[in-house]
DNA sequence: GCTCCTGTTGTTGTGTACATCGAGTGACGT
DNA sequence: ACGTCACTCGATGTACACAACAACAGGAGC
C-alpha cells in the first residue's frame, strides 16, 4: 500500500495542481505579476507544459480566491483593490488576528520559536541589504508561521485568504516608493523582535495584539502616503 | 449601450455558471445531496444541457468552498465533517456573528424589516404544518438577510462561506431525528422574533448577541443529541 | 473632420474524444 | 477455503478543435 493518506487528499493530479496552484499565487502575491496584469491562458500553459484545460483549473481557483477575474473575449487580469475595499478587508484583519490569539493559540514548539529566530534574522539582514521581493517573501513566511500556532482550521485558511488578497497591494506602495522602504523594513524588524519575546514566555494573546496593532500601522500608513 | 455594468461582474457565460452554481449549492444546503453522496458529473452535465467542461467548472468552484470533494477514478462526493471539525467551525461562527454586529452594522429599511417579519411569519406557519425543506429553507433565508445587514463585504462572504459549510450538517442531525424537529421550529420562531424586537429598535450589537446565543445553542443541543 | 459600420484578431468559453486512475470481480494457484 | 493477480469498468483528468465574444483598426458615408 504506498498510499499511506486514506482520505485521499493527495494523488498524481492533485499534485500538479497544487504546484501550479502555489507557484502562480506566489507570482501574483510576491508582485512578478502586478495588480492589472493581463495574463494568458495559453502561454501560462505552454511554460508549465500543460494544455490550457488543466491550467484554467487552477486559474479558476485563483480567481475563488479573488485573485483574478477573467471575463470572456478579453482576458484574465489580476485583481486590484480600492483604498476603500483594503479597509475593510483590514478591519476585518485585525479582529481575526486577536481571534487567532484568543480563540484557539498554541504555545510555539522549540522548533517553531527557531523559525521565528531565523526569520528576525533574515529582517535583520534585509536592513543592510534591500531586496524588495526577499521582503515579501519574509513578511509572508512570518505571517504563515503565526498562523501555525492557531489551531482553528477554518480561522487559518481565512486568515491566509484575507492575507493573500491584500499583502500584494499594500506591497504595491511599497514599491512604487509610496512608502519608505528602508523605514519598513526596520519596522518589521521591530515588529518580528516584539513578538518573539511575547512567544518565548508564551503569551500568545500579547502576540496576538502586537500583530493586531501593526496590521492597523501598516495600514494607516499607506493610508498617509496615498493621500 | 445596453450592458450598463462596465466592471463585467455580469456576461453570458458568467451568468450560466451562477445559476448552475447556485442550484448545486441549494440542492448540497437542503439535503437533496446529503453529505457522502456522490455525484456524476456526466449525469449533471446531461440534466442542465451542458457538456462536462462548465459543469466541471462549476463543481470544481464548489470544491474550493468546501462542499464537494473530487478524486480521480472514484468520483466527487459531498463532504461531511466530523463532531470536532463542525466545532471548530462553529466556534468561528460565534465569533463573525458579535463581529457583524460591532464592525460595520447597518440598520434596517423598512423593506428589510418587513423581510423579516415575512420570515417570522413563515417560521409561525411552520410549527403548525411542519416540513423539514421548508425550514431548511428559511432558516437560510433568515441569516442571509441577517448578513445582509453588515456592510463590511468580506465579513459577508466569509460568514455565509461558513453557514454553507455547518449548517446543512446540523440540518442531518434534524433530518434522521437526533434533534426534535417541533421543538427547534419552536426555538427557531422564538429566535427571530427575538432579534426582530432588537432590530426595530436598531439596537444591532443587540440582534447579533442573540444571533450569536442561538448558533452556541443549537450547536450545543446537537452535541447533547449525538452523545 | 467625424461617425458609424464592418472585418479582423485574439481572448476566454464549450464540446468531445481520449488518457489515467482506482475499485470491484472473477479466475487462478496454493 | 483463502489470498493473489489480472482484467474490466466507470469515474475524473487531459488534450485539442471549435464557438462565442469583445476590442481594435480601417474605410465608407455624411
Amino acid at each position: 500500500m504506498p498510499s499511506p493518506d486514506p482520505n485521499t487528499n493527495s494523488g498524481p493530479a492533485r499534485d500538479r495542481f497544487d504546484a501550479l496552484h502555489q507557484e502562480l499565487r506566489d507570482r501574483i502575491c510576491l508582485l512578478d505579476y502586478a495588480p492589472g496584469t493581463r495574463l494568458s491562458e495559453t502561454v501560462l500553459a505552454e511554460e508549465f507544459g500543460v494544455s490550457r484545460t488543466p491550467m484554467r483549473r487552477v486559474l479558476a481557483r485563483l480567481e475563488a480566491e479573488g485573485l483574478l477575474h477573467s471575463v470572456q473575449g478579453v482576458g484574465t487580469f489580476v485583481t486590484d483593490a480600492t483604498i476603500d475595499e483594503l479597509e475593510q478587508v483590514y478591519r476585518l484583519r485585525m479582529e481575526l488576528a486577536e481571534l487567532s490569539g484568543r480563540l484557539a493559540p498554541m504555545r510555539p514548539t522549540p522548533d517553531q520559536l527557531d523559525g521565528f529566530r531565523q526569520i528576525s534574522n533574515r529582517a535583520k539582514a534585509l536592513i543592510d541589504t534591500p531586496d524588495p521581493r526577499a521582503f515579501a517573501r519574509l513578511i509572508m513566511d512570518f505571517f504563515l508561521a503565526l498562523l501555525a500556532l492557531t489551531d482553528n482550521a477554518p480561522l487559518r485558511e481565512i486568515s491566509e485568504r484575507l492575507y493573500f488578497q491584500t499583502t500584494r497591494i499594500w506591497l504595491t506602495s511599497l514599491f512604487d516608493s509610496v512608502l519608505d522602504a528602508q523605514r519598513e523594513y526596520e519596522i518589521f524588524n521591530r515588529e518580528v523582535e516584539d513578538i518573539l519575546v511575547a512567544l518565548e514566555i508564551g503569551d500568545m494573546q500579547a502576540a496576538a495584539h502586537i500583530q493586531r496593532a501593526h496590521i492597523s500601522m501598516s495600514f494607516t500608513r499607506m493610508q498617509q502616503g496615498t493621500s
